[in-house]
DNA sequence: TTGCTCCTCACGTCACGTGAGGTGGC
DNA sequence: TTGCTCCTCACGTCACGTGAGGTGGC
């Protein structure tokens, strides 16, 4: 009996499919460094990876796909949210003055409000071309009702 | 003294600046046979456009850059355009049956599901993402007030 | 042990970018 | 006539796809 751990170790073709791209993106994005800079394993020994990866890789295809970035624009804003997850952890962390954690935040809001921006534009082009076609459509409606 | 007619032909630089892309993806188009098939010129002679080829790449550009389809899939999309604007012409000259004329609506519908099913499929990962970093965005600012 | 997936090159492809060297038109 | 933009190759680049030939692990 194989014991299935919710924190299994995953091989690189089941991260793949996990995350909705291929193998061979992932070894690219990961020679990139946009994805675990150093692997640290023997030559030739198969690559491991966790939960963690799965969430992190699906984030980057997704925002890939969403905002139709370059891998090198995605790399700074893969770089952002890392520098936010950091300061996120500071801000958790115990001994931490009350200036340091208003500057923390403030840095989160900037980063977030940019991000923001970006998807709220793209947003805005998308609805003005999904309410072209409707307008269409609903032409075509009345048209059929006519008849 | 110069006029500027409203239709007047326009340079292949002319026309990548008004549709927001550039020369070379206008002739690769052509070479793909995505945009104006069969120009007509003699060999080195410069290629002329009209205010109904601004219209077409604009929205060419658009599609492809919203939807993140492949000129593969955006050839298609734009022959099933190019067959509605048929279509529609057809719908609107003279002597058409009734019956032609409800099959041209119906297929117009068909068509325009279609696209309106993929953009919204796409609208709702962006909404998606975007709710999330509001959240965010939003917790950031509770915090901020506490203090 | 047999299959499957993995490994590392390395060349191919798609969608253009970027010169090189030359000619066209306001 | 001088500048600018255009022309056609043709090689470069980005983001992977696709084998080739070989090794690893349930």
């Amino acid at each position: 009996m194989k014991a299935v751990a919710a924190d299994a170790p995953l091989r690189i073709g089941e991260l793949a499919r996990a995350a909705g791209t291929t193998t061979r993106t992932i070894r690219y994005y990961e020679e990139l460094g946009l994805l675990a800079p150093a692997p640290e394993r023997e030559q030739g020994r198969h690559r491991s990876y966790g939960a963690a990866d799965v969430e992190r890789l699906r984030e980057i295809v997704r925002l890939k796909d969403l905002l139709g970035v370059t891998l090198d624009e995605l790399k700074t804003i893969v770089q952002a949210e890392d520098a936010r997850t950091a300061l996120r952890e500071e801000f958790h962390s115990g001994d931490v003055s009350p200036q340091r954690r208003t500057e923390i935040l403030g840095r989160a809001a900037g980063h977030l409000d940019r991000q923001l921006e970006l998807l709220r534009r793209r947003r805005g082009e998308l609805d003005a071309l999904e309410s072209e076609l409707a307008q269409r459509r609903e032409r075509v409606d009345v048209l059929l009702a006519e008849r």
